[in-house]
DNA sequence: CGGGTCACG
DNA sequence: ACGTACGTGACCCGG
């Protein structure tokens, strides 16, 4: 039995666009659309099996339906740009997907569908049509059912309507429903109805008399009377109101519906569209791996002494090289390396070949003067035996993350797209779940990895310099970020050590206090239940024990703790709360979270990530060492448990403002750069200049409201934000804000400069000229486009403060490492160095922080450091 | 695996 | 009427 699905095009991209949210590719194109679309089209397939299937679009101009009333005029709502772009790539992608699509002007697609379903019943197909619209309801018969999507919180529901089921859920046949709509009209479709008859009339009349005309025939017995007068009066309109709400079923149509046939959707082209949208959902549906031709990638293994030899002396001769270090269960396995295009050598670790003398191999490459090349350098130096300094490396991971900071990956397959602009498949896609290791490495896909991978590095590198140096970023990368893989690589190799025992005995002790709390908690709620469980802790307080509070959350009642600190004071549940909320946190994520990864030496080696923010800040995982707690009292006390080493101290400097001195700096304010050349508590300062007070009269309470509005300014000023900050009304927070504006004009200026290029450019540029995009600030969407000038304001503070520290950390490696000291770096936070120093290096480690960090970067205003000395990290703050 | 919460700068 | 401060990562719950 053949089955057709027809499908209204449109009307389906327009679900898709509403029921997810935006997403686009790293190249700013949309495609939320789509892949609701298609995501839609795979479940329907996946129930159906169509044999057939056919997308019908509307032409961008009048319908002749529609022409045939000359009042009508769009009044419809524009698209939104961001779904309009996606239209063309849709009929695109379908195309490639081998799927027919069709579109005729003069028609609608309602039309189109409407006649080809009633061929596909002639021609004795089941048919079933997609749409979301339910004026297609009309077209359902015994033999044609109408399924339409409802986007639910709960996941796509689809209500299934034959002849029958319209009768049943509307009590109008599905040609009823064309004089329904006569009456009532519709303003979406422009059909004007009779006034005053809206759905619950029309169905009345309908029901009765399954006429406009015969309705119209007994004029006399509509009820109610307004109904009958507007009938009488407006009746030719319900007529036309008929006749725009029919559907056509005669389009002259060119196509046989054979010409609908599913076949190869998964082909190489329809592969090729899904890797540029980056839908990788998509992509996961495709049976196997496709090849790609346009890129040529070859490897051939070298094992011999004579040959691996002979290749590094013909690798010297290179203007370029590019290596890989293969790397499986934390060990060296072996080396790829390529100096041509599409040729790339694997030698694997084995016989002669050590991890020591391919380590060395290796490092000879930087000893020659061409540029080496490679993806992730700061992991392949944890596995190979050889101590680097500084080597100028061209990482193209890093140069990736500066060309495209906002994307998820820098593996090879993203740099074959983003660079180089060819599809490769990824390693995912060639090799699953499974893992190189020493027993996949025989493996052909394995090798096809390693070969696309040091293939893309190859004639990637020979590109990336060019486009860096297009956006002025070349000193950028090899002054800061290049550098920066170094000092990261030694503070995850150096780690930081940790007294595990006193971790233990601090974690201890909070369980005992969790388990009083939690008794006493269940006691008072007088039941017992998952405090840890937003769900049931907002029922307990908000349902049971019948709390002020109400609802904030998609699922529920908001428990955070700006809704707890309101209602402190109505039950001692509440604090009870608020403590086994800070005490369980600290118990999991921290006295425990930090047990966890201490390391056989004694020390916790996380890892710092250069290629994720979107400012061009560090992150920090496995643990996040940048996150442990100093605010509240008993969480700080966690850091008592960071040491030094025997005959090692800790150094600590942190940088005072370093964020509203880079404000000052970039936005030339003058009030500001005085106030921080007198090194004067600036938060007072600004309280005096906007409450009009000398600064010796400032009240506390000043000062930190002046602070919240600082912060504010930094984070890209919002009232709202800052009302809610500071607890007070959203006019309070405005005249807070225009106050300081009047204070600091050139600040004004310089935030609207940065929303204004934004806008203009779609980035917006640190001191450094690291760039940040800011595709929001086009969006439709006010809130998303009041995000966007947030994120232009935030930005190059966040990211030339980011740029100032990686620049003064890489020079206090430099010069801890050329004065021969044994002190180290091992840990940065965003604004601070921690140094774990020998003893007797403190002073001159102390003197190299002052220097290198306050002389790092010419500012109109000082850079200031706070240093701290201590044998712990609690008190080294 | 997404949402809620909370730790830091 | 709408509804958010900027940048992260870890843990827990619940579908």
């Amino acid at each position: 039995m053949n089955k057709l699905l027809l499908i209204d095009g449109h009307s389906i991209l327009n679900r898709a666009f509403y029921g997810l949210p935006d997403l686009s590719n790293s190249q700013g194109q949309h495609t939320n659309a789509i892949l609701g679309f298609l995501n839609i089209l795979f479940k329907l397939m996946e129930e159906e099996h169509p044999t057939h299937i056919c997308v019908a679009f509307d032409v961008h101009q009048p319908t002749f339906r529609h022409q045939r009333y000359e009042a009508y005029k769009g009044t419809r709502k524009p698209m939104p740009e961001e779904l309009r772009q996606q239209v063309p790539i849709m009929k695109e992608v379908l195309r490639a997907m081998n799927i027919l699509t069709v579109e005729k002007g003069g028609f609608e697609a309602d039309d189109i569908i409407g006649t080809l379903s009633r061929r596909g019943a002639e021609e004795g197909f089941m048919v079933t049509i997609l749409s979301g619209d339910r004026d297609l309801l009309q077209l359902a018969t015994d033999e044609i059912q109408v399924r339409i999507p409802k986007t639910k919180p709960s996941g796509t529901t689809i209500e299934d309507y034959y002849a029958s089921d319209v009768v049943e859920r509307y009590q109008v046949t599905p040609t009823e429903f064309i004089d329904l709509k006569g009456l009532m009209g519709d303003a979406s479709d422009n059909i004007p109805g009779v006034p005053s008859i809206g759905e619950k009339t029309a169905s009345k009349i309908i029901a009765e008399y399954h006429t406009i005309e015969n309705a119209y025939a007994h004029i006399e017995n509509i009820k109610p009377n307004k109904a009958k007068e507007n009938l009488q009066a407006y009746y030719e309109q319900a007529l036309l109101s008929k006749e725009l709400a029919t559907i056509r079923l005669d389009v002259p149509l060119d196509l046989k519906l054979d010409d609908a046939n599913v076949s190869e959707l998964f082909n190489e082209n329809s592969y090729e569209w899904f890797k540029r949208l980056e839908l990788k959902s998509i992509l996961n549906r495709f049976p196997h791996p496709m090849q790609h031709k346009t890129f040529e990638s070859a490897l051939t293994v070298l094992e011999d002494f004579a040959d691996i030899e002979a290749f590094f002396q013909q690798a010297d001769l290179a203007k370029s090289v590019a290596v890989q270090c293969v790397i499986g269960e934390d060990t060296l396995l072996g080396v790829t390396c390529a100096v041509e295009s599409g040729k790339g050598v694997w030698i694997p670790v084995g016989g002669f070949a050590t991890e020591t003398y391919l380590s060395e191999k290796v490092a000879g490459l930087f000893a020659e003067h061409h540029r080496v090349i490679t993806i992730g350098w700061k992991n392949q130096l944890h596995v190979l035996q050889h101590t680097f300094f500084a080597e100028p490396v061209l990482d193209l991971a890093v140069c990736c993350y500066l060309l495209y900071p906002l994307k998820d990956h820098y593996f090879y397959d993203d740099i074959a797209r983003d660079i180089l602009g060819i599809t490769v498949p990824s390693k995912t896609e060639r090799l699953g779940k499974a893992q190189i290791t020493p027993l996949t490495l025989q493996e052909d896909a394995v090798l096809s990895v390693l070969a696309d991978e040091i293939c893309v590095a190859y004639a990637a590198g020979q590109k990336v310099e060019h486009m860096l140096s297009a956006y002025n970023m070349l000193d950028l990368y090899w002054q800061i970020e290049c550098p920066t893989i170094y000092s990261l690589y030694e503070m995850e190799r150096w780690g930081i050590r940790v007294r595990e025992q006193a971790l233990i005995d601090y974690g201890t002790q909070l369980q005992t206090r969790i388990q009083e709390l939690e008794t006493e908690i269940q006691a008072m709620a007088n039941e017992s239940f998952n405090i840890q469980s937003p769900k049931q802790l907002g029922e307990v307080l908000f349902e049971h024990m019948k709390l002020a509070g109400g609802k904030k959350t998609k699922t529920g009642y908001s428990t955070n703790v700006d809704v707890l600190e309101k209602i402190r004071q109505e039950h001692p549940i509440v604090p009870a709360i608020l403590e086994y909320r800070q005490l369980t946190k600290l118990k999991s994520t921290y006295a425990d979270g930090l047990a966890h990864v201490i390391q056989p030496d004694g020390r916790i080696h996380g890892r710092f990530h250069q290629t994720i923010t979107a400012t061009g800040r560090i992150s920090s995982t496995e643990p996040n060492l940048q996150n442990i707690p100093i605010r509240m009292p008993l969480g700080r006390m966690i850091r008592k448990v960071f040491v030094p080493k025997e005959g090692f101290v800790f150094v600590d400097a942190d940088y005072s403002q370093i964020e509203l001195r880079v404000l000052a700096h970039l936005s030339d304010d003058p009030v500001l750069i005085e106030a921080f050349r007198q090194k004067r508590d600036i938060h007072a300062t600004t309280a005096a200049e906007v409450f009009g007070v000398p600064i010796d009269e400032v009240t506390p309470l000043q000062r930190r409201n002046a602070k919240a509005v600082n912060f504010g300014i930094v984070y890209g000023i919002s009232a709202y934000g800052l009302s809610q900050d500071l607890d007070i009304s959203r006019k309070e927070a405005s005249e807070y804000i225009e106050r300081y504006f009047e204070t600091y004009p050139k600040i004004k200026a310089f935030l609207d400069r940065q929303v204004e290029q934004a806008r203009k450019t779609g980035k917006v540029e640190t001191m450094y000229h690291r760039i940040r995009p800011v595709p929001e600030i086009q969006s439709g969407n006010y809130m998303q486009r009041n995000f966007g000038e947030r994120i232009a304001m935030n930005s190059p503070i966040q990211g030339t403060a980011a740029d100032i520290i990686k620049l003064a950390m890489n020079r206090v490696r430099e010069r801890l490492h050329r004065e021969g000291l044994e002190s180290k770096l091992i840990l940065q936070i965003h604004d601070e160095l921690l140094i774990e120093a020998k003893q007797a290096e403190t002073d001159r480690v102390t003197q190299i922080l002052h220097e290198e960090m306050e002389q790092v970067a010419t500012l109109s205003v000082p850079l200031d450091i706070d240093v701290h000395i201590a044998d712990n990290w609690y008190d080294a703050k």
